[in-house]
DNA sequence: TTATCAGATGCAACAATGTTGCGTTTATTT
DNA sequence: AAATAAACGCAACATTGTTGCATCTGATAA
C-alpha cells in the first residue's frame, strides 16, 4: 500500500481524534480530495484492519481509528460506542465486559455491537 | 389516522413476522404501493409508537412491530436485536437485562442499543 | 538519476435510499 | 350526499455509495 498524500491525511485526522467520522465529515477536512478516492481509501484502510466502520443511530456510516481497544483484526467483536443525541458525535469507548444476551434455540452469536446513547460532556 | 388499505397491509405484514423489514422488502410484498407512500406510512407508524426503526449491521434501515417487549412509547431504550450474518435477517429479541457500560466523566446515558450478530436457526 | 509499471487518482455515469412540493383522490364527518 | 381534512402518487431532487476507464504518481530497479 503506497503512502500517498490522501492516505496520510486521512490517517492523520482519524488517528488524532477519539471520534468516529463520516465520509462527509472527512471530506470537509480536505476539500481537494475526490469523494470516490476517499471512499476507496476508507475501504482499503478497513480491509487492512487500520480503521473500523460503525453505523450510528441515525444510520450514518462512520469510521474510527483502531487503537489498543480493538479486539482483533476483523473488528467484529464487542465494540462499544457512545452516540451523542445532541451533537451526533460518535465516541469510541474502551472495550468493556461483553453483556450476556440469551438467544433463542439454534441461534449462535459471533459478536455484539453496542451503542450507548445520551449526552456527551460537551453538550451537557 | 385513517384506516387506509396501504396502512392496513403494512400493519398486517409487520405484525405477523418476528423480523424487522426494510422498506425495500416491504415494497416487494405489495407491488402496487408507491415508494413515497410507504416511507410516509412507516414514518407515521413510528411516530405513533406502533413500530420502531433499527439499522442493521450493513446500514440498512429496518422496521419492526412493537410488541410487549417494547419498553416505552419512545422506543429509545434497551432494544436487543439479532442480525444473521448469513441471511441478513434482523430478529427482535425479548427485552433482556441492560448491560452496564462505564461511561467517561460528564457523559450521561439515556439508552443502549444492542445488536447481537451471528447465525440464525434457519442458516445454521 | 531516470525509466518503468503497478497501483492510486479523478471523472462520468449509474444505482439505491430518502425527502419535498403539489395536484388529485379517498375516508370520515355533518 | 356534500364537505373537508387527510392520504396518495407523481415529478423532481438530495445524499450516499459503486463501477469503468483513462490518467497520473510513488516505489523500485537499471
Amino acid at each position: 500500500m503506497k503512502a500517498t498524500p490522501v492516505r496520510l491525511k486521512v490517517l492523520e485526522v482519524l488517528s488524532t481524534t477519539q471520534l468516529a467520522l463520516s465520509p462527509a465529515e472527512l471530506e470537509t477536512n480536505f476539500s481537494k480530495v475526490d469523494r470516490i478516492t476517499l471512499y476507496r481509501t476508507l475501504k482499503d484502510f478497513e480491509e487492512a484492519g487500520m480503521i473500523h466502520k460503525i453505523i450510528d443511530t441515525n444510520g450514518i456510516t462512520r469510521f474510527a481509528f483502531c487503537n489498543e481497544n480493538c479486539p482483533d483484526a476483523t473488528h467484529t467483536e464487542d465494540h462499544v460506542h457512545f452516540n451523542c443525541k445532541s451533537c451526533h458525535k460518535m465516541f469510541c469507548l474502551a472495550h468493556t465486559h461483553t453483556p450476556v444476551v440469551k438467544l433463542p434455540e439454534g441461534f449462535t452469536s459471533t459478536g455484539i455491537n453496542t451503542v450507548v446513547y445520551g449526552v456527551c460532556k460537551n453538550c451537557a
